[in-house]
DNA sequence: CTCCAAAAACTACTCCAGTTGCGTTAGATC
DNA sequence: GATCTAACGCAACTGGAGTAGTTTTTGGAG
């Protein structure tokens, strides 16, 4: 939600207490067992409020999704385009699997499959992503590890494209060893000069 | 459904028109525009026997997707492997494009995400499809084109996974070219011995 | 043809997500 | 520190998804 005209008092007040309150839902509930009174009851702000600031399950999932959006995200830095791209890969694959973490990151996904707010605001999550960690891919072009005709982003998009294609679509589990043959595939196709 | 004792008589008539209204409503609304009640009054079939047989929307979705899953798949046959591959994905592609199977497609990926009867469901069509298009793989290395230590349907995996991400995950829009260019990715990967 | 049992139709109900109108509070402005 | 107003709290209401009990239909078996 934009800044408002109060932002220092009252309203920030509740604004991060719904955001924290829907963090910690979507953590020991999931997103199908989110609902909006929950939400209110949890963080003490009514009921009424929520539903005319937020709109619905769908806003108050858009907003956690952009305040995520801002925490940092470690880039590795191994030396290696291999390790980095392992790196990268992996990091997608435990941040699933974590108790905490794996059912807000689900949460953010099955919404947006559902509602186009929560669509557009994931998009935007996943381009800053994107652009973030092909840097490992833009250090390893000018190692010279890379041609430097390839698209550094999208290598990144089809390093991590088959864990979330296994876990969101296929409904397959996802292995270490898969996250790191995903990596080997794109860091092959790169190298051949097809990405 | 599992075949009951009377299949030949007004449980399959019901059962028939039932499904065929799930897919026309799924067509026409998408997901998140499907009711039971929709259902039961375009089938003709009163809304509690919909709710007593398939037990509510997810029931209706993992039905409508048993059904999808017994229809053929056309596997392409170019002569080579670059030719096959780029059919298949191209094939995920213009699905989900396509302005009548594509809401339906879509209602399935977005009920799997939500409902694990769903998602099993989903699960075994993918499994169905991925062995399938797998042949394609398989003829390549019959051809000697490809090393025959190659997994033939994670070849696949590999390729049509990025379409599935863009679409589902990160919400991009996906082009023939990007298309065509996770086919190229993954034969490369193949024929690199990593996959 | 008759009878039986399974399945579907019908009616009426419950329950809860989401809404509305109004009163209250608190932060900003001077 | 008085006032003004945006934002919040509150309680009552609405509508539709889902359920339960009962009656009616229909396909099958003898």
């Amino acid at each position: 939600m934009e800044t408002s005209k109060r932002p220092g008092g009252r309203s920030a007040r509740v604004r991060d207490a719904v955001r924290q309150a829907t963090l910690a839902e979507l953590s020991e509930r999931g997103y199908q067992g989110l609902t909006v009174e929950n939400v209110a009851e949890r963080s003490g702000v009514h009921k009424t409020t929520v539903y005319r600031r937020w709109g619905g399950i769908e806003g108050l999932i858009s907003d956690a999704l952009e305040l995520a959006s801002h925490e940092p995200w470690p880039i590795p830095d191994t030396g290696s385009i291999e390790g980095d791209l392992r790196g990268v890969v992996q990091l997608v694959r435990s941040g699933f699997a974590d108790p905490e973490l794996g059912p807000v990151s689900s949460a953010f996904v099955a919404a947006a499959v559902q509602d186009a707010a929560a669509a557009r605001a994931l998009h935007d999550f996943f381009a800053a992503r994107h652009e973030q960690s092909a840097e490992v891919v833009r250090r390893a072009v000018a190692r010279g590890e890379l041609p430097d005709v390839v698209d550094p982003s999208e290598v990144i998009r089809v390093a991590v494209a088959p864990v979330y294609y296994r876990l969101f679509v296929a409904h397959e589990p996802v292995t270490e060893r898969d996250a790191d043959r995903a990596a080997d595939a794109a860091l092959a196709a790169a190298r051949a000069g097809v990405l």
